[in-house]
DNA sequence: GTGTTTGCAAAGTGTTTGCAATTTA
DNA sequence: TAAATTGCAAACACTTTGCAAACAC
């Protein structure tokens, strides 16, 4: 089954305001062609150089950036110095594995938290973000 | 009601098998004296200097991380590029609002959180961080 | 004394920014 | 052609490291 990448990607620009450059395009494709995943822009930034696109480090921050504030990507904290960019940005936890780095996706629904607490006075709670660390023997 | 502050502070260090150093000694008094609290590395070292305590931050850093690894703090990542060191080494959750850089405690058994996915295989949960993100209006 | 700890300054990591050149609508 | 975008290189914030001097036991 095909699943029309080209009207995807731009599909998912004009969604998020912004205009389908060469290199916003090439990265919509290797972040949204496929399945969910989770990239730091280091990551992505070699991912493009090996698919043969020309982007600069920076560019590929912007983009991130640019997909995150557009509603496109979730931005994911688990390690102090390095951000992790996640496709899915559905209510989700993660399983964070700090020895390798890795990010694993855990279904909104496989974990039931309960009520929570008050925030202070005059905050008002953005989201919740629940990190499993675990550790590979 | 008196804490026994020196004391206290001694046997933490003992606790984690250091040399009760002149710059460990007042770290660990600026830490663990009073209610459990939140630092980053900067914050622990301007403290030390206002409290006339000279020590580098290089030193700071080491400190924490000697703490941190003893089990007398607890490293807390909520923001990509900064480390907050958490006193409170028990099991418990936190707000923080990205706006003010604010990390407030939730007690342990203030959220229910349901039972947990199985790790992937050969992995082994280490433990579980839940961060409610908040913003103040 | 002997091994540990400290502090400095330098190096490192991941990220952001200023700005001229290029591209898009 | 007017506005948005890119890429480079420099700047940044935070953290770690190498090593000689100072310190603890």
């Amino acid at each position: 089954m095909h699943m029309r990448p080209y009207a995807t990607a731009l599909d998912r620009l004009r969604e998020a305001g912004l205009r389908p450059t060469r290199q916003r395009v090439a990265l919509a494709r290797l972040l949204f062609d496929g399945a969910d995943r989770h990239v730091t822009a280091e990551q992505l930034h070699s991912e493009a150089e090996t698919a043969g696109v020309s982007v600069s480090l920076a560019t590929v921050y912007n983009t991130l950036h640019q997909f995150t504030d557009g509603g496109l990507l979730r931005e994911v904290v688990v390690e102090a110095g390095r951000s992790y960019f996640d496709t899915n940005t559905g209510g989700h936890h993660h399983f964070f594995d700090a020895g390798t780095g890795m990010l694993t996706d855990i279904p909104g629904d496989d974990i039931v938290i309960g009520d929570l607490p008050a925030p202070p006075p005059g905050a008002e709670i953005e989201r919740v973000d629940l990190v499993i660390r675990i550790r590979s023997r």
